[in-house]
DNA sequence: TTGTATGCGTTATCAG
DNA sequence: CTGATAACGCATACAA
């Protein structure tokens, strides 16, 4: 049996409000009765249980961050980061992944009924979600690496973020200046909606229009088959595809490191060399890529300082404080997987 | 204002005892009731509130994985398989970093109180754990990567494991029949406890003394200041260290596979190659080192199944099951990083 | 400054 | 089959 509020009251000959109220440092209480109730919880090693305060208090200290593509590295820095703020703080941080066909949104309304959030961040995901949706979470909530339609309110939630779209577009202009012109593009086809890989697609066609060079389909990866959960292996088949079909493309841009780096691997086991024979560029900016052989180029996203603001805005939120919405730059960078054919 | 199953009983015109019954599946409902009952719920998307169902049953569902070193990729499989299977019986995962110098026992005896948690996984750490602390812990702990020292009676907590000194020295060995004599060893001696790390080392050493190759202490790099939560740069540094120390060095063996990728793009920058000027042998297997150029020789843990396995051991303890003890055996997997010099 | 009583949302016991 | 009602451990308004 766990030593409850009521027998710290007892062992210290008081009542379990005088208790209550050294546990919270609330109302007065004498020196003397203080020093006696703490002692005695000390001794008896008390310690009050969360499941009565949160009941009483109608809320948690419980944060939920909903992951969609748990096994994405890039995510794990800013779970990581999220993990440190909420710790020192004396949240409890609950992470559940989201399968690739759930709706984040409605899991989240779900796990904040029945896990008593207080909040939730969604890290992933897609573009569509519903205004409705967000009153019936009612709890505050951050979008981490993407944002909502821009039908929502904003009031609704805070969001974090890096303009997809743009930064798309700069890798992509990136590899048509050093001479690219058949441009592959590594892409995660199991979803229509708009997700932040769309909005990179979108950022790559809108570059090769603008220079002139056509659209061509064929060079653009659509093995469905293969789920993101294997990054790596995604990417490495994807690149055999790629090159297959179009033995005279030089370049490709990859939607995330992941991809980028068993892309190049693709490469090297067809007897190829990055960057002499096929220039890569990435997206995201994980430790792996910069440690890869050569070094990856890629549109560095700062992770750690968006998983920071995502976490600020949602204690900002909790206390009350009005949503916030920021779109950070991602940074080229350039480290050896590219090469110009000029 | 949230839903309670008081609503839930007024709207459907019923008592709460039958709607509990309802939620429950417990005792008996007649049909039509159910079904009306089940519609307001939907309807009114209600959820039940865990606060109080955790409080009235004194327990809960909430399970805590205390990571050391939660920025190692190889933990990163583990942690998605056990966060797989607990959502999928409705558990919530708590994940908590430990930082270095903090005990985790310690800390999982203070979470499991302020959490409510009924059930804790450890994963890296130490073996220096005390029967005492466990006994104070109260909740079924399974320890995963490590166990606990001899001396702790088995039944106090699970393990799931690899015999890491045997691994080390099958490692080491490994790259020993390949005609390697000057074999490095990457190694953090952040803790001077019995670590995997350290032990690693020392089947590192008995591998050299069993071959007749005498321990140089130079040969071990012992760049301490590196924190290991950048552990390609720490393994980057301990290479150039290392060579800088031992020009004639033709092997590394590194206790995590993040190390050796480090390592390698070391040898890369120095203007060597891998395998060609130095063999790398890495520990773990995670993802980045297969598809690393070229891919990562390595001591490969099966991380999911040891990950299945621990979630599985604690599910059977929290129904009163007996404790479990398991030592997986690795893989040696040859991908292309050492090669022979005979 | 301290103690008593009430209720938070559920489940379980026990009468109907 | 169903509905009151008493806990669960805690915080708090209110009384002392």
């Amino acid at each position: 049996m766990r030593v409850t509020i009521k027998d710290i009251a007892r062992e210290s000959g008081v009542g379990i409000s005088t208790v209550s109220r050294v546990i919270n440092n609330t109302g007065y209480v004498s020196n003397e009765v203080r020093q006696r109730v703490m002692k005695v919880m000390k001794d008896y090693n008390y310690v009050p249980n969360s499941s009565a305060r949160n009941l009483k208090a109608n809320s948690s200290k419980n944060i939920a961050i909903l992951v969609k593509g748990i096994t994405n590295p890039f995510f794990h820095t800013m779970i990581r980061v999220i993990e440190e703020k909420t710790s020192l703080r004396g949240y409890s941080l609950i992470i559940q992944n989201v399968d690739d066909h759930v709706d984040e949104l409605d899991l989240a309304i779900q796990e904040a009924g029945s896990r008593n959030l207080c909040g939730v961040i969604l890290i992933g995901g897609t573009f569509g979600y519903s205004a409705q949706r967000f009153r019936q979470l009612g709890i505050p909530c951050v979008l981490l690496t993407v944002s909502a339609d821009s039908s929502i309110p904003l009031d609704l939630y805070s969001s974090v973020k890096v303009d997809d779209e743009k930064e798309g577009f700069r890798a992509t202009e990136y590899l048509i200046s050093l001479g690219h012109k058949k441009i592959g593009f590594i892409y995660d086809p199991t979803s229509d909606s708009l997700t932040p890989n769309r909005l990179r697609f979108m950022g790559y066609q809108r570059a090769l229009e603008e220079h002139g060079i056509t659209f061509n389909p064929s060079l653009v990866a659509d093995n469905t088959n293969a789920p993101f959960y294997s990054g790596y292996l995604t990417g490495f088949n994807a690149m055999k595809q790629l090159y297959s079909r179009n033995p005279d493309m030089t370049a490709v841009f990859a939607f995330a490191d992941v991809l980028a780096l068993g892309a190049a691997k693709a490469v090297f086991s067809m007897g190829l060399k990055v960057p002499d024979d096929i220039s890569i560029v990435g997206f995201d900016g994980i430790d792996a890529g910069e440690f890869y052989n050569p070094a990856l180029d890629t549109i560095c996203q700062p992770a750690s300082q968006m998983a920071l603001s995502g976490i600020e805005f949602l204690f900002e939120m909790l206390q009350g404080g009005p949503s916030r919405h920021i779109v950070y730059d991602a940074v080229l960078t350039k480290r050896g997987s590219c090469r110009s054919i000029l």
